[in-house]
DNA sequence: TATACTGTACTATAACCCTAGTACAGGTGC
DNA sequence: GCACCTGTACTAGGGTTATAGTACAGTATA
């Protein structure tokens, strides 16, 4: 699969999971009416605890992201590729506009600010980029 | 003073505390040598609890940005400027970093997410650069 | 029917984070 | 000396996160 946990990350373990499979939804690696890991699967997989596995799962159906088959699994919810999309967007521009902020603030040279951004934008291009839409 | 903290953020308000701090010494709205608000005025004034700002206090002398007067209160240690600036870029970068692997991970489209970047850097442009230098 | 898989729901424990309150040694200024 | 400030160090309790383990109803498959 593609997901993955950082321990040291500030973010609870159950929000990455929340937000990597939103942010999979919205880039259709996630399509609707697809199944998705189970509980214990990922748990085995991200070596984390089922129980926090199911958390992330209970706050997606709650989101209407996911939906339940009884005695099957979890599937991807119907409508729930747009509105994950514009969440993606949301996140993303939120954590942007913070860190442009916190730069900013602490008067950070407007200059210096951009080149980081093009560095950073650049660093990595062409990764990612494989695996077919 | 130039602290907020925001109670939304998934950052521990001590991590906030120590961040603002670093940035602050960093941009020089703190100067090596100054005095910094004790622990009691900044927790009444974030209304946060004391012991709070105490932690973030202890961690930042633990980090040589700050500099005990015994029975006076605490102030930016000597040489702090220079290290703050370096823990600065590198924060920036790291969560900079971070966006765009997310953004790229989940498909999303390089010139949507160049756009993105290009108005939130823009947005706030004129803000905080007021305050003499 | 039996087996093995689903999600879901519990209890219990440990580690943090934050708050509240109290206490004390040390410095400053009247 | 006295009042008032400083940092620092405790205890105690509540909330959240993550772990471990157990249990059960529902479904698919052989």
């Amino acid at each position: 699969m593609f997901f993955r946990i950082d321990f040291s990350n500030e973010l609870a373990i159950y929000e990455q999971v929340v937000r990597q499979i939103v942010f999979a939804v919205a880039g259709r690696l996630l399509r609707e009416g697809e199944m998705i890991p189970s509980v214990r699967e990922l748990a085995r997989e991200l070596t984390i605890n089922p129980n926090t596995v199911a958390r992330a799962y209970r706050q997606l159906q709650d989101d209407g992201v996911l939906a339940s088959v009884r005695g099957t699994g979890l599937i991807v919810a119907e409508g729930a590729a747009t509105r994950c999309r514009q969440r993606r967007l949301e996140l993303i521009r939120q954590r942007l506009a913070q860190v442009f902020e916190e730069a900013r603030h602490s008067r950070l040279d407007a200059q210096e600010l951009r080149q980081l951004v093009e560095e950073e934008f650049f660093r990595g291009e062409g990764q990612d980029r494989s695996a077919g839409e």
